[in-house]
RNA sequence: CACGCCCG
């Protein structure tokens, strides 16, 4: 069963959900992973009807399947959907509110974000980063900066939020200031200087980051191109789009 | 081996 239950994971990773589908159902001793995962699976690849069915004739549903329920209908904005399942569910935790956190946030929606939030009674770092965004969302920079100063313990992700959050929201000043602060930066952190810098008219310092970054993806190339593209390095942007590597 | 937060 573990491995089938792996097997699913991977098909649905490669998008190929027939062969996901074809493990699952010759699993012989599906458990509540092999369920889960299907669900996800579906849900993942934008198969929401499947993945409604597929919870629907799971036998023994736990909390997690009904988690994963909840966040498939959350992340494409149906949110009364979800809102359904957050009231059938027999009991709900953190990692539901934190589903539905986002699906507010999704929509522009703070006052509902933060009335979850403040339902949840010990808010784990992972729930505060999605206020945080939520607020980003909306453009509320001033809330989502007082709550990053005051969550209780920030990690790479909490920065990120506040970063990009700047960044989309044209504050590429502050969001280049806060980017020097941190200690430990990831991929997502250096592709937002990369935004950053295109925003700032920039491409030559966009171009360098690109160089300068410890490692790459394939959105650091594509913002790269994108800053060149955008500032006028029409032929510049051309040619980084072809040196760009085929995976990464 | 399954559910929630950040970058195009």
């Amino acid at each position: 069963v573990v491995s089938c239950n792996a097997m699913i994971k991977l098909y649905a990773q490669q998008g190929d959900l027939n062969r996901a589908r074809n493990i699952f159902e010759s699993t012989p001793q599906t458990n509540a992973v092999s369920w889960s995962s299907m669900i996800t699976a579906f849900a993942a690849n934008g198969y929401l009807e499947q993945a409604k069915s597929t919870f629907d004739r799971m036998p023994r549903k736990n909390e997690v399947s009904w988690n994963a329920m909840l966040q498939a209908f959350a992340e494409v904005e149906q949110l009364e959907a979800s809102l359904a399942v957050l009231q059938r569910m027999p009991l709900h935790n953190v990692v539901s509110l934190t589903s539905m956190i986002s699906g507010y946030a999704q929509e522009g929606d703070v006052l509902g974000a933060k009335a979850v939030f403040d339902t949840i009674p010990e808010p784990d770092g992972i729930a505060y980063n999605a206020l945080v965004g939520a607020y980003m969302k909306a453009g509320v920079l001033q809330e989502a900066r007082e709550l990053f100063q005051i969550m209780p313990e920030k990690n790479v992700v909490s920065w990120n939020a506040v970063i990009t959050g700047y960044a989309e929201n044209g504050e590429a000043l502050q969001a280049k200031e806060l980017f020097f602060e941190m200690t430990k930066r990831n991929v997502q952190s250096w592709n937002a200087m990369i935004c950053v810098s295109q925003q700032l008219g920039r491409p030559d310092e966009a171009i360098a980051i690109l160089e300068l970054m410890p490692l790459h993806n394939a959105v650091s190339w594509n913002a790269a191109v994108e800053a060149l593209a955008s500032n006028g390095e029409t032929a510049a942007a051309e040619k980084l789009f072809q040196k760009m590597p085929q995976k990464e």
